[in-house]
DNA sequence: TATTGTTATACTCTATAACTATA
DNA sequence: TATAGTTATAGAGTATAACAATA
């Protein structure tokens, strides 16, 4: 850093969405780099988290749940299906969707990929209480909600 | 939203980054819809209030302040400078480096957005006292500051 | 040598419209 | 007619290497 104290701006201290921006940016940086061992993405292991915690989830669920529009998980859907790590289904009381479910495969890697992650949250942000951390994760969740 | 309590799971509830990319998402959009009356983005925005308010500030400053690499706020600048909002003078010190400037214009249109996006912010967050928004600032602030 | 601004480039993420097959 | 998955596409945002001018 080589600007001065006099360039913390008023303006923008107040500014949540500036402050959103900053650390989205780094922890998303870190997290990249805490994933690219398992060959994974954000996206994609957000997608291996929530189909290991609720199978036979159809895509636009899953979608709806990740943030997602539609037609951008259908590349992070294909990614994982190539790989092993996720199967296509056809959902039996609709033909239309797809319920997905992991694969051994893919259930060893999301849990090996989650104790990574859960590791590196633990060494950033360890010396936080948990009250803390709980804190910061219902201010995130509140902004969610409001937006 | 489609999906049943059962897909909120366990393993993202104290995940940061996922929590916060949701966060992100909302808070973009919606400054994004916010700021386009103004014909500015964020990160247009975000350069106009940060030279606004440390006036000769370089670009290798200014990108640093707004985590932005130097090649990509130079587009951003471009931009400004473009519509008049903002001056690329000559430091005098060092001919390298330029020292950034507001035009009048530029100040009308800064503080202009500023408002809206300050009374976008209490449309918000309105119902959230001062103490609360601080410390989901402060929270965020120490994200940035982590990772 | 190091730094400022720049060009070029590539990759990821995000967003929208329109198609198909089922419902 | 509505929905699930898909294709195509466009636009932001982000990241890295390399160059000219200046320090």
């Amino acid at each position: 850093m080589t600007t001065d104290a006099k360039a913390t701006d008023a303006a923008l201290q107040g500014l949540i969405g500036y402050r959103l921006r900053r650390a989205w940016i780094g922890i998303r940086a870190d997290l990249a780099e805490t994933l690219k061992p398992f060959d994974l993405r954000m996206l994609t292991y957000t997608a291996l988290v929530l189909i290991d915690g609720n199978p036979r989830l159809s895509q636009a669920q899953l979608a709806d749940l990740m943030d997602v529009e539609r037609p951008n998980l259908v590349a992070i859907i294909d990614e994982l299906s190539k790989r092993g790590l996720v199967h296509r289904r056809r959902d039996v009381n609709d033909r239309r969707a797809y319920a997905l479910e992991l694969s051994a495969k893919g259930q060893t890697l999301c849990h090996e990929a989650t104790d990574a992650v859960q590791r590196h949250e633990d060494r950033l942000f360890g010396s936080l209480t948990a009250a803390d951390r709980r804190a910061i994760s219902a201010a995130l969740a509140l902004i969610a909600e409001r937006t």
